[in-house]
DNA sequence: CGGCTTTGACCGGCGC
DNA sequence: GCGCCGGTCAAAGCCG
């Protein structure tokens, strides 16, 4: 049941018809907008929440990224998109409505070396940068928001599985007209095994639950876990390299993340999440847990010395520093020293909770009929299904993924 | 002093 | 069986 209620809870989540508490925070300075979400959240983007979109300060300073557009609060975006699109929330999107091709993140799972070529291929394909916006081509020629969620599941899963299956997820062309911060996720979920739970497992990829997210470099300043790295190697066939880091909230945390830079298409980071987390998310990003340490800080302060230190340990590699400041600034304090999942919600947040919430009625209304879709289908990310369930995050593979939502409850 | 990054070594799965 | 490769370990050093 614990491996099995990962999706589960998924679909729970998807149902549930109450929003929790969701959050915003006004950071620091008011300059940097962080979204939080609670629990089942009806938030249609809570996979979003807490991503901490900052405004003026450069999260990252990376040759290859010197071309960042004026950072726009993504998630206003994304609020003015729910309320001028109600398309956003189809009735009629199936299983069938893939944004990549669905081999392409059905083989995350199995992730050979050779299929994750292909799949940064087929992702580059698919999502071009345009003013430094994450094109899914198929979906939102323009710019826009996508998800993919796939999953390789165990058969007694399907069911809810298959819920998820007919959520639709369309961003129309206009979606996001000029806006430039989005962010492109892609999740896999190739099986639930327990894999995870042994802290010392060595199986492959394709055995642990992982969940992948593409994300763009303002946008991987994004969760509230405090990340360690505990490795970095180089990746054949790619000339960047690829960082692991584990969770270093609690000493048995079983959560890992991995963040290397598509070689396709260096402006997007692939972040992948495995294990779970143990503990409850931290309400504050830890003050010293992944703090940053600069050395020889040339860059921004906020920044962090983390891209600094990178910079100077692999100044060949903007990755280097793009991983690390992206793993970094998840615990760095100038980011997040006083997000409160308590705060009151703006009335930006509100609102757009209130639509994601009508929309999630809708899909319930929708799904109660079919659910015959095979596991293989690429599922879009419906407008609710961003808002994984907690319980599904620290139950299931997604576990680390709860951290980019920063949607995670505390278990009694 | 605790927690972080760095980095070479080690381990084990996987393909040939 | 062997070698490649990815993932992890752990010592060393740094930093607040």
């Amino acid at each position: 049941m614990e491996d099995d209620w990962g999706l589960y809870a998924v679909v729970r989540s998807c149902n549930s018809s109450s929003a929790t508490a969701s959050s915003s925070s006004s950071m620091e300075s008011g300059k940097t907008t962080t979204l939080e979400e609670g629990g089942c959240s009806s938030s249609t983007l809570s996979c979003l929440a807490s991503l901490t979109f900052e405004e003026e300060k450069d999260p990252f300073s990376f040759p290859q990224l010197g071309t960042h557009q004026p950072r726009n609060n993504a998630f206003q975006e994304l609020q003015q998109f729910f309320h001028k699109s109600p398309s956003f929330f189809p009735t009629t999107a199936t299983s069938r409505d893939t944004i990549l091709p669905n081999s392409s993140i059905s083989h995350l799972g199995g992730s050979s070396h050779a299929q994750h070529q292909l799949q940064q291929q087929q992702q580059a394909q698919h999502f071009r940068p345009k003013n430094g916006v994450v094109v899914p081509s198929l979906l939102a020629p323009q710019s826009g928001f996508t998800a993919n969620f796939h999953a390789e599941q165990p058969q007694v899963q399907q069911q809810q599985q298959n819920n998820l299956v007919q959520h639709g997820f369309h961003a129309p062309d206009d979606t996001f007209g000029a806006t430039n911060s989005t962010i492109t996720l892609e999740m896999s979920l190739p099986n639930l095994n327990p894999a995870s739970q042994n802290p010392r497992s060595r199986k492959r990829k394709n055995q642990l639950k992982k969940l992948v997210c593409q994300l763009t470099a303002e946008n991987l300043n994004s969760d509230l876990w405090a990340w360690r790295k505990y490795g970095q190697k180089p990746i054949k066939g790619s000339p960047y390299p690829r960082n692991y880091y584990r969770c270093s909230s609690s000493k048995g945390c079983a959560a890992r993340k991995q963040v290397e830079r598509s070689n396709q298409d260096p402006e997007l980071f692939i972040v992948t999440y495995t294990g779970e987390h143990i503990h409850p998310r931290p309400a504050h990003r830890n003050s010293l847990a992944g703090s940053t340490r600069p050395k020889t800080t040339t860059t921004a302060p906020e920044v962090g010395a983390a891209a600094a230190a990178a910079a100077q340990n692999d100044l060949a590699d903007p990755v280097s520093s793009a991983a690390l400041a992206a793993a970094n600034s998840c615990s760095s304090p100038q980011s997040g020293g006083s997000l409160s999942p308590t705060t009151p919600l703006s009335a930006e947040q509100i609102a757009e909770e209130e639509a994601a919430a009508a929309a999630k009625r809708e899909d319930e209304e929708e799904n109660l009929g079919d659910g015959d879709d095979e596991v293989e289908e690429t599922i879009l990310i419906p407008n609710n299904s961003m808002g994984f369930s907690d319980e599904y995050f620290f139950h299931g593979s997604a576990a680390a993924a709860a951290s980019v939502a920063g949607s995670w409850l505390v278990p009694a």
